[in-house]
RNA sequence: GCGGUCGUAGCUCAAUUGGUUAGAGCGCCGGUUUGUGGUACCGGAGGUUGCGGGUUCAAUCCCCGUCGAUCGCCCCA
């Protein structure tokens, strides 16, 4: 008979256990407590929707569409795809949902996305994101709540402090559209001195030429025509609010003028948090408007802000939760015992009261499993107790205990 | 997709210039204690040294390939 080959685990995906759990629980729910303080409602959608959503909204020929998502042909011969992002699946369901008549519509939601990319610390194929949405507000107070939003979750995970917010305006689509014909004719100018990814991205994305690390590419990024000179009146006002309000809201910002989208459907607004802390992963919260991207699905033309962050990247950065514990452990001896217990045990967990029980074992077994749950009590149960109608409490840090009839346990449990 | 580093028990790491039964701590299991945990002591299980080839009398160590992790690039949150 020839051994069985364990199936491994795909590349860039995670199995976690304990603390790796743990921390990426309370990142879940630190963010689903902050987003009903600030009346965003949960959604969900598809992880799998047809390849057209992304394609249209992302860009045919940007990275994440031509080289990194997980694309097939269902058996139907539809060519679908595991989303790479929410964006474009929310904006979908706002169009097919008919959630426009909710609009502005304040929405957050998190789970798993999928880019076929080479895994790194953080960076995984499978990997999961929180994401919050304001669509259908052309407004910048929608801009400015959301980076609250964002903030106050970066507080309550306790990292705000190694964290910085950057900022910056793309300008309206009018704006974007003169700055990135001159963007391209300057870095066109410079032709033979770009590196061999720049002269890539001349074609597909110039705008990402400005935050190369390339040192080729610096002093000409550096010397490139700004924003600022293209920015319509309007744009300038846009941006002078945003920045208003996260003044008045007292959150501090940093202006970025290279900081730009990959992604072709943003406008005016760009963020992102950034730490030094992870290396080149460094970007832990970004987003911005994308006023462009609901027309692009074939939708009403519809302004739209929102943001994104790596739940990998902010369980790395939070202090370890504690470990759950359980505050009573039910440890039986013998047959009579064990179905009594077993009534004990049903009555605590309706009660409210976190109550375990190991499948097996013997008295110093269980007892050595009690003490390694954590829990504060014990609820012994042996023939003196079972005869007497009575279980011992004991309180397993004090090391005291007393008999105690058991429909007294709750009441002297919760007290 | 490109370049660098690394891959030894469940985990963190050892193993003299290539040399014979690959070790330790933690963890796990059992015992000292058949109605009492944390500490202590004793004992045990657990490795085809990631996998596949090659060089050599001999490979954890050298070479090639492959898979994986990791760092940077690319991309992106």
């Amino acid at each position: 008979m020839s051994k069985i080959e364990t199936p491994r685990p795909i590349r860039g995906t995670q199995d976690m256990l304990g603390e790796a759990a743990l921390r990426f629980g309370a990142v879940v729910d630190a963010f689903d407590r902050v987003r009903r303080l600030y009346g965003f409602g949960r959604v969900e959608v598809p992880v799998i929707e047809p390849t057209a959503v992304f394609a249209r909204s992302l860009g045919e020929t940007t990275d994440v569409v031509s080289k990194e998502m997980y694309s097939f042909e269902d058996r139907g011969g539809e060519s679908v795809t595991l989303r790479p992002e929410f964006t474009a699946g929310i904006c979908r369901a706002y169009l097919t949902e008919g959630w426009q008549q909710h609009a502005p519509l304040k929405i957050a939601t998190h789970g798993p996305l999928f880019r076929y990319e080479r895994p790194q610390k953080g960076r995984y194929r499978q990997f999961h994101q929180l994401d919050a949405e304001v669509i259908g507000s052309g407004e910048p107070q929608a801009d400015v709540e959301l980076l609250c939003l964002a903030d106050q979750l970066l507080r309550e995970l306790g990292i705000a402090d190694g964290v910085t917010l950057t900022l910056n305006t793309l300008g309206d689509g009018a704006t974007r559209e003169a700055w990135r014909a001159a963007l391209i004719a300057h870095f066109a100018k410079h032709r033979g001195e770009l590196s061999e990814d720049s002269l890539d991205r001349l074609d597909k994305n110039p705008l990402r030429i400005l935050d190369s690390k390339d040192p080729r590419d610096r002093p000409i990024a550096d010397a490139a025509p700004e924003i600022d000179d293209y920015l319509s009146a309007e744009a300038g006002a846009f941006f002078a609010a945003v920045t208003g309000g996260l003044d008045a809201a007292g959150i501090a910002w940093t202006r970025n003028a290279r900081l730009v989208r990959g992604l072709d459907y943003y406008r005016h607004t760009a963020f992102e948090f950034v730490t030094d802390r992870l290396g080149a992963q460094g970007t832990v919260l970004g987003g911005g408007r994308y006023d462009g991207l609901i027309e692009a699905l074939g939708g009403p033309p519809t302004p739209a802000v929102g943001w994104a962050a790596g739940i990998e990247r902010l369980a790395m950065l939070i202090d370890a939760p504690d470990r759950e514990r359980i505050d009573v452990a039910v440890v039986p001896m013998g047959e009579a015992a064990q179905q009594m217990a077993l009534g004990i045990l049903a009555d605590l967990r309706r009660a409210g009261i976190a109550t375990d029980m190991s499948y097996r074992g013997n008295m110093k077994k269980r007892m050595q499993k009690a003490d390694a749950s954590g829990a504060i009590w014990t609820v012994i149960i042996g023939d003196d107790e079972v005869a007497n109608g009575e279980v011992t409490l004991k309180h397993m840090a004090d090391q005291t205990q007393c008999r105690i009839r058991p429909d007294r346990l709750v009441e002297t449990l919760k007290g």
